[in-house]
DNA sequence: TTTTTACTTTAGAATTATTATAAACTAGAA
DNA sequence: TTCTAGTTTATAATAATTCTAAAGTAAAAA
């Protein structure tokens, strides 16, 4: 992904590109494969990867414009974080609780046979499979 | 169910049965289908259906020692709230986003063909399947 | 029964994750 | 360069939950 993507990601969120938002861009979206971070982790991430300087409240922003973006998704989780997901296609998750690691499943690796019919005037938007691990 | 049960709930979970305890047992276990809910949904409930004050840290504690003695589970939502669970037994959900509710899907109701194995070293404690509704 | 003891309830304080505020700062237009 | 709207930041506010410690109560001991 080059830096022209990462201007993109940032203009179609409605945001300009400081020195902030690219970092976090950068770290976010630069990479091949799927991140999944809670706001506390990725401070620290970009705190140690990056020579910049970042509020809580910079960071809660950039994020939840790139999530109203539709360029992160949110995945629930046992506790009180909040988990963001830099994939946001249609998939499910193994969960390590040990480690309290995301790893994706896509969703041609699970396959459901039967599944009940929604409710009366109700009808289904997704389905989610969380599969939890131990050791 | 008697009210010896309620007293076993209470026993079993290492709580003597004050007037407080007693009355948020019979309201969780005293009863023939799923509750799903809130610290503060429960909170208005007992309000609303009973005599009796009821200090949230009571709630909590109760709700806490209930869960932790096997009586209760957590189901993960979206959102910043816990939502707990009358049904113990493996099974899945329902939730429908715009009244905020879960609905019990039993094990019998899902049939998984195909699932991924566990990443190496781990084993697969349970699986789970959400699955959202809308209108 | 009364007394004693350990456990319980409670109001309010503390904590944690998150969101709001408003003053100082800056990207980009003029 | 100047201006303006948008941005960063420290800090305050909020919401859910947990902690605390004083006053109350269940059940054991006497
Ligand atoms: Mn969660
Ligand atoms: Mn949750
Ligand atoms: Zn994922
Ligand atoms: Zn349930």
């Amino acid at each position: 992904m080059k830096k022209v993507d990462i201007l993109k990601k940032l203009r179609s969120s409605g945001l300009r590109p400081t020195k902030q938002r690219v970092e976090i861009a950068k770290f976010l979206f630069d990479r091949d494969t799927t991140f999944h971070f809670t706001i506390e982790s990725l401070e620290n991430h970009l705190t140690k990867k990056t020579s910049c300087k970042f509020a809580l409240a910079t960071i809660y922003n950039t994020i939840h414009a790139f999530k109203k973006a539709g360029h992160l998704s949110e995945v629930d989780v046992r506790g009180k974080k909040t988990y963001f997901d830099t994939n946001i296609t249609n998939h499910h998750h193994f969960y390590d609780n040990e480690t309290s690691e995301l790893i994706d499943i896509d969703t041609s690796e699970i396959v459901i046979q039967k599944i009940p019919k929604a409710p009366n005037g109700k009808k289904i938007k997704n389905v989610e499979v969380f599969i939890n691990l131990k050791n």
